[in-house]
Parts: C-alpha cells; structure tokens; sequence
DNA sequence: ACTCTACCTGAATCAGGCA
DNA sequence: TTGCCTGATTCAGGTAGAG
C-alpha cells in the first residue's frame, strides 16, 4: 500500500473477538487495523480495499468562519478554533471538500455498514444535504446536548448548547447493526431517544500539550463515542475515522472490542492519539456483552455510570457484606459466575433469590477505603440530570 | 390588492398595542393584517409590499407531492459545485420548492427581520442549505425537545424525540430582535439554551374534525410559537406564517399583541384556524411586557450626575476592592494618581490594564455603609426620567 | 483528610452609535 | 467605510491552593 503507516498498534487486535457468532463481521486482511495512518483522508481511503468498513464515525472540520477576537465579560480571551484546518475559501469549497470525503467513505463501507458525521449549525446542513444527495439514508439525526457549554457572552442569541449527528447508511435497503435493546437498557428501560444528554470533553480526558494548553482544539468526549460504537457496531467490527485527530474513536473503539482505521493529517494529532491508545485496556469479552433480550428497569439508568467513566467496564461489584459478586458490562448490565445477566436489580433479586432488589443499595464499589454504594456515584449525577 | 381574503379577524388590531416607543416597527397600511389569506404561499407573498414583514414563521410540509408542472432546478439552488453533483431526482422538486418560497419569503422581510423554519431530519438539511445559499444568516439552530414524542415501534431506530428549527436573519449585518433578558427569565436565571424541551400539542389544544379525528397532522403547541414570538418579534410588529394550517402561530401572535398574516391553501384549515383565532384573548399590553435588557435603557453620561450634583466634583471613586483610586472632575472625567486622564470606562480600563471596562460597575463611590457602584446612582436618574 | 474559594476554560459565525 | 468611544456581557465543572 502507498500510505504511510504511523503507527502500529495492534494492542487491540489481540484481545478484540474474532466474530460474535451471533453478527459475524468478514475481516479483510490486507486492512491496517488499529493504525493510524498520516495524510489526506480521501487519498487514504482511496488506498483501502472496497467495501471492507462496517462503520465511519466523521468530526470533519466545521467551517466556522469566526470573526475577531471574543472576550469574557471579565475581559479574558476565548481560545477559538483559528487553526487552518477548519478555513475554507467559500461555501463551495467546503461542499466540494465535504462531497469528495464522503464519496470517499462511502466506498468504503460494506453494503450494510454505516457512517455517523457530526457538526453545528455551520456545517451539518450542507453534510446531511450532500449525504443525501449521496443515496445515503438518514437512519436519525441526533442531538448532543451538552450539560456545560461555553455561554453566549454577549447576549445576543441562544447559548449554542448541542452539536447534531447524522447516522446514515448506504441506502435505503441497508439494514445497519443497531442495539435496540442495549440502548433501551442504557437509557432505563425506555427506548434510547435522538438527543443525548452529556458533558463536553474536559478534565483528565482532555488531552494537554506539554504547554498545559489544549492538544486538540475539539476533542470529543468518549461518553459520545461509547453510545455511538456500542448501539451502532459489533465486537470485532471494524470502524473507520477519517479525522481521527487525537484519537477518541481509537481509543473507544479499543475498550469495546473493536478494530479501528484512524486517517490525521497532523503528525503532532498522531504522536497524542498514539500515547493515548496505548494506555487503554479493552474490556474483557464478557464486559462488551450486551443485553440481547428484554430486560426490566432500573429508575435512574445505572449505564450513565458507565458511559461517563464513573465506574469502569469490567468493575466487580460486591453486595454490603462482599461474598457477592458481579461484573459491570457496556449497556450497564451485570453478569456474575453462574451466568446469570441482567440489570442491577435482577442480578442483586437473582443471587440472594429475592422477588426483588434495589441495585442502587445492594451493590458497591470497591477501594482502599472499603465498599461504596453505587447509589453515592448516582447521587453525583442526579443533580445533573436534574438540571438538564 | 389580488388575493382573496377568505377571513377578516380584525380583533387583534384593536388590543394590540400601537406601537412600542422603544422598539417602534412601522407596520404598512396596505397589508392585509391579522387575516388568512387563501392560495399558494409563493404567489400570495409575490402580491404583498417588500420589506414589509418583522418576522415568518414557517412550518413546511416534509413531503411534498408535487406536480410534474415543475421544471428542473436552475443553478442557483446549489451554486454550481462541480458537475458530479447531478444525480438529483426526486429531491430536486423539494429543493427547487424551498428555494421558491424562501425567496419569496426573503423580498418580504425587512432588512433587520428574521425568519424561522421547522423541520426534520427529512427536509431540514435541504432548508438550511438553501436559507445559506440565499446568504441568509443563520443565528442558531433550535432543538425541539419532545417530552411525549412517539415511540419507535419497530424498534430499529432511535426515538424520534425532537424536530429542528433555525432561526436566520436576511444577511450577517442584519441585528435581529432578541430578548436576552426576557428568554433568561424565563429559564429561571441562566441563558436559555438551543435546546427546548416541550410537550407535542395534545389534549384540549389539538384541534379536532367533526368526526373526532385530528384537524391537522402536524399541529405545532402552542408554547413552541409562544417561545419563538416572545424572543424575536416585538408587541405591534407584523409576523407572517406561510404555511398557516390550523393557525398556531396567529393564535399566539394574537395573544401577545403582535399582527398577524397567514397563508395558506387548504379551505378546512383555514375554516378551522378561523375559529380558534377568533376565541383568543389578547394578553394585556401590562402582560405582554417582558424584562428588557439594559441596552435599551435611555443613555445617560456619567457628566449627567456631576451636573446634577449627585457626585460632587473632587469626589473620590473606588475600585471594588478599594485598591484603586480616581477623582470625578468637573466634565465627568475622572483623574488618577499617574496623571492619566479620561471617561469612566478609559480610566477603569487603564488601572487594570485591561483593553476595555464598564465604569459603571467598575467605580463605586465611599459612604458610611461602605462602597457603592455608580450604576446604581445612574439607575436613580433613569427612573426619574421614566416619569417625565 | 477534609472544605472552601478563587481561578480557569470550552467547535463561537457574540455590539452599537456616532463622527 | 473606518475608527473611536461607550458600556454591556457568562455557565458548568474541573483544578489548585489555602485554611
């Protein structure tokens, strides 16, 4: 192959599935799984063999077009977006760039594989307009709303609070990997609606610049890439970032059991998504199992916990006195010894052979410090959820 | 004038109010206000005055039927990209249909007014392209948040839990009406956000046949057009809606004092909106008041409390913290220790080093109780203004 | 080991009037 | 059109350091 590859790290290739017997995914061989490869996506997809992709997550640049400087009401500067990625000569030049990538990408993908693209307003119009035009179908639209958004500082519109994502398959015949069920399980037992309700990318996540200052100017959260890669793909899948920048499709896509293909142009993107990667550990086998029938309740959705890194896939949960056990999987689920899965109230009903259980009491976390109730993590989110 | 007025419903006229002193809209006399107009959207705009209209409404049909009546798009719908972009067919009638009424709807704004669309995921990309094209400008993109939407029962799809709307002005000059403050108040202190989250029209305001079937199929709440009126349009300004239907948006202009035209061309809608409208109560002019922002409160120079004697000359201000210093002097300069002279804000700005600052919060004046800002002394002569 | 506070920051098309 | 001046304007959440 002509394209140059970056990095190699096959770290998740050995502890991804091979195929779930139940959605087996055709591998081709010749693909360089879970690299990144450094130059220009569309020269580079055009380097990958047809039709071998089963998912494409796309943050392409938004084409902002922001004027001068924005302060503060207390006088500091906002860091905008001036890199020269995201400038384009007029509106034409974006859809022309906007029509060779996705053309591109739809190469790429297998007949029923699909494509999420997200953006703002600037930018998501003219994407889903030439999707369309495309002969993709829009399967949803669907709206992050993001819980800390930076503020309208001068009162002149709507704090621009959500960014949109289009999902979409090749046409209107395709029958896209979708997660009815574990998505209904992450969203307490009720169906997983259009708009998600998460925090933007910051804190230990965002990835730092020797400097302190911010690697990447858009670094998504990976909350955002867990919902996307658990409801739209199966382990052992192999799902494609055409601006992978810092790499938290990688990075995602590792701890669930998938096969990634990152495309950057920018060697600085590469070296941090690389280190980045690295430190991820896939969950085990078991963790990425998700609920495939239909299961009962729980109020609060114990899979925001998850989903947000409060607790880890793959935690052992322990009841009040510890001799029971159970292991945290991907849609928020349980799984313990004898087999047995299920949310928290039923696994906590099953293993003490209760008609019920309220999970959110009955299971802990352990630390240094002894058990917590996971109830004390929920309590954390409540008041979040609550505003929202 | 052409066109047929099928309803003359001059109640709102009467208790709308006149004019607001601060926000003056000079409605024409020729229009053919607070009536629903009977026939296509296009040509009933094409026979009203340019620049007439403060603000559209507009809730297009998704999908449109059209007749085969219609010619292939010209090249202004999509400036011409490159030639592979010709692989329209049935898009194109909906696309050259947007770019008609759009056009339409643009000749009959004034050149400050705003218009809002609503779409779905199925036309909505078509609409923001072709509102771009047309070089409007785009202020935000509004999410309607459903709290009851309907359920997807094939479970192969997310929910379908919101519909979009973008709100744009006619170019990237144009400086809408937006009631900051009034949306904030709403929103229980803090900016309102992109995203909205209302119930769909059911009950008691969902329209009904004589049969008991829905009026309309896609009868818009109330409480979305309540939101949209109350933050972009003014009390007596002129608010036009394309696609009138059952008449949400006139019901609601009536109820806040604003005109209304409506447009539409089915004879059983307009019979129906008919009726709904003529039962609205005009909110009071004292209820249709909404918090204004400081920005539209009288100027009043800082001169203007020197003059008055509510600061005497040689008076000494303080910062906040009582750190920094400066003294008022007869023309309402200030002069501080340096010797450095100037306004209020140039002073305030100077001492912190900062590139800019608001005297008015900045400086504070010393008294027994302790310090006090200035603006609250501004505030007192503006309310003795109000009175005379 | 806590609590409290001050400070920092995030995909942003972010002012208006007058000379 | 440009330049200058007035003066209006921020929310959630994380981090660091003080107490």
């Amino acid at each position: 192959m002509s394209h140059l590859r970056v990095v190699a790290d096959n770290t998740a290739t050995a502890s991804a599935p091979k195929s779930d017997p139940e959605s087996a995914s055709v591998v081709d061989d010749s693909l360089p799984l879970n690299e990144i490869l450094q130059g220009d996506c569309v020269d580079l997809m055009n380097s990958l063999p047809e039709g071998s992709v089963d998912l494409i997550f796309a943050d392409p640049p938004y084409n902002l077009q922001l004027g001068g400087d924005l302060s503060r009401p207390d006088n500091s500067v906002v860091d905008g977006v001036t890199e020269s990625w995201d400038q384009y000569d007029s509106m034409d030049a974006y859809d022309l760039f906007t029509h060779d990538w996705l053309q591109a990408a739809r190469r790429l993908l297998k007949p029923d594989g699909a494509i999420w693209v997200m953006g703002s307003y600037h930018n998501i119009f003219r994407v889903g307009t030439v999707l369309q035009d495309q002969k993709f179908w829009i399967q949803n639209d669907i709206i992050w709303r993001k819980t800390n958004p930076m503020p309208n500082f001068r009162g002149t519109r709507f704090t621009n609070a959500h960014e949109t994502l289009i999902w979409a398959t090749k046409s209107e015949d395709a029958r896209p990997t979708f997660h009815y069920d574990a998505m209904k399980m992450m969203n307490d037992g009720v169906q997983m609606r259009s708009d998600w309700t998460l925090p933007i990318c910051t804190g230990h996540e965002r990835l730092k610049t020797e400097g302190g200052g911010k690697a990447h100017p858009t670094q998504k959260p990976e909350s955002l890439l867990h919902r996307v890669i658990l409801s739209t793909s199966n382990p052992g899948d192999v799902i494609l970032d055409p601006f992978f920048g810092t790499g938290t499709t990688g990075a995602v896509a590792k701890k669930l059991g998938r096969h990634f293909i990152g495309l950057e142009r920018e060697a600085d993107y590469i070296a941090h998504a690389r280190k980045r990667i690295a430190k991820v550990r896939p969950a085990g086998t078991e963790a990425i199992k998700i609920t495939r029938s239909k299961r009962s309740e729980p109020r609060v959705p114990f899979a925001t916990l998850v989903e947000r890194g409060l607790i880890d896939i793959g935690t052992k949960l322990f009841s009040a006195k510890g001799n029971l056990t159970a292991k945290v999987r991907a849609d928020g689920s349980l799984a313990c010894d004898d087999g047995f899965e299920g949310s928290i109230h039923k696994v906590g009903a099953h293993l003490t052979d209760a008609p019920s259980c309220n999970g959110w009491t009955f299971w802990h976390t352990m630390n240094k410090d002894g058990l917590t109730p996971i109830d004390a993590i929920r309590t954390q989110i409540r008041a979040e959820m609550a505003q929202a």
